[in-house]
DNA sequence: CGCGCCACCGACCGATCGGTCATTTTATTG
DNA sequence: CAATAAAATGACCGATCGGTCGGTGGCGCG
């Protein structure tokens, strides 16, 4: 019992340090988040950080894994949602959009950390793309794209590069999303990008 | 006569810096790009670098700048060419796809300056969308979309957000080139992605 | 109530960085 | 060739960072 208790108490530290660790990224960027910042962010001593976690790259690692887990399990779940080809393409694209639509802190960490390319050679190696969460769903999203082939949906092409695409064309209405002083409702986006990567910006023939 | 000679030198050490930056850059990250290693790569002492640059954000902003300037005129060159709608697009597409593809430094550069969000906080007022040539391409590409709706070629829609559409779809090309072993040839890709926009992926009506 | 233990703290350390400048090396000129 | 100017150098400085550890204060247990 009390044991549960105590785990309990350094759940609850553990997720504040990472919580703030998230902030401070958001505002300062992957690279100049220093570990002061973050243990006054806190509320704590510096010290106290290494008490639950090993050192800065545990640390940052570890809050930008159980971050986006959290958008990785409501991804795979709308991928393993029943109904027509169109309708799950839609709920995938709403779901990511209103997850970083509502949890903007977390949009610029995952801007930071999605392209391993651009990243300090050090860091790369802990990219989100090796974490086994996101392999079994990026899995996933590439049957869910074969289906979509294979089904007649869509042409045939690379489901890697489609993948991609969706991904990098979610992120371009979100990126837009933030810019604007005042966006339309998150389900006008959804419809709106589903739109453009099912049949393009050329008028309808 | 002399001075002129002088100047040449001048900017033959500064170009040299310069493209020592950006290979540093592109090998460790923005951030982590050490005025050291900069001055090592390019075969000089730390202190020399001072005597052409003010400061290290001097030095990396410039070298940034002037490197992109490169693709930002090829770009804009390519938006004022004649022709239809489609192959303006196309040729568009192609000058950003073979530019990076020849070039895989300033593609992890460009990566990096992308997006402002998430840059550290300190860096965002250096980011090259902010700079007048970037302006001016920005404001033609806005216009070449505008043509291509009051044409009749595209869908009503926000010429903002296809621009960022059109940029994000091309990053995803290049990326997925940088991540294969050997990929096909660069037109295949620019007409693939081309077809992508203009129609989706959907199957042609 | 008082004692002991442990989570917590923050001053401290070595390493590293951007930036400076006295010194050395190179180039120019009479 | 020597004298002078110019350019290049790298040891050095202060600041900052990640990480450590001896001290301390508050909580629980006897």
């Amino acid at each position: 019992m009390k044991t549960t208790k105590e785990e309990l108490v350094e759940q609850f530290r553990i997720s504040s340090i990472q919580d703030a660790a998230i902030r401070v990224i958001a505002r300062k960027g992957l690279s100049a988040a220093s570990m002061q910042e973050i243990a006054t962010e806190a509320g704590i001593a510096k010290g106290t950080i290494y008490l639950y976690f090993e050192n800065q790259q545990d640390l940052l690692e570890r809050s930008v894994d159980d971050a986006l887990s959290e958008l990785l399990r409501k991804l795979t779940l709308a991928l393993e949602s029943a109904g027509e080809f169109r309708d799950r393409f839609a709920l995938l694209v709403r779901t990511k959009v209103e997850f970083f639509d509502s949890n903007h802190d977390l949009f610029r960490v995952y801007l930071a950390i999605k392209h391993p390319e651009a990243l300090d050679q050090d860091s790369r190696r802990c990219s989100y793309r090796e974490r086994p969460q996101h392999k079994i769903y990026h899995e996933k999203l590439l049957r869910f794209i074969e289906e979509g082939i294979t089904g007649g949906e869509i042409k045939q092409m690379k489901p890697s590069r489609v993948a991609l695409f969706l991904e990098e064309g979610v992120v371009a209405v979100i990126l837009q999303r933030l810019a604007e002083d005042s966006s339309p409702q998150a389900s006008e986006d959804v419809d709106w990008i589903v739109d453009l990567i099912l049949h393009g910006i050329s008028k309808p023939c």
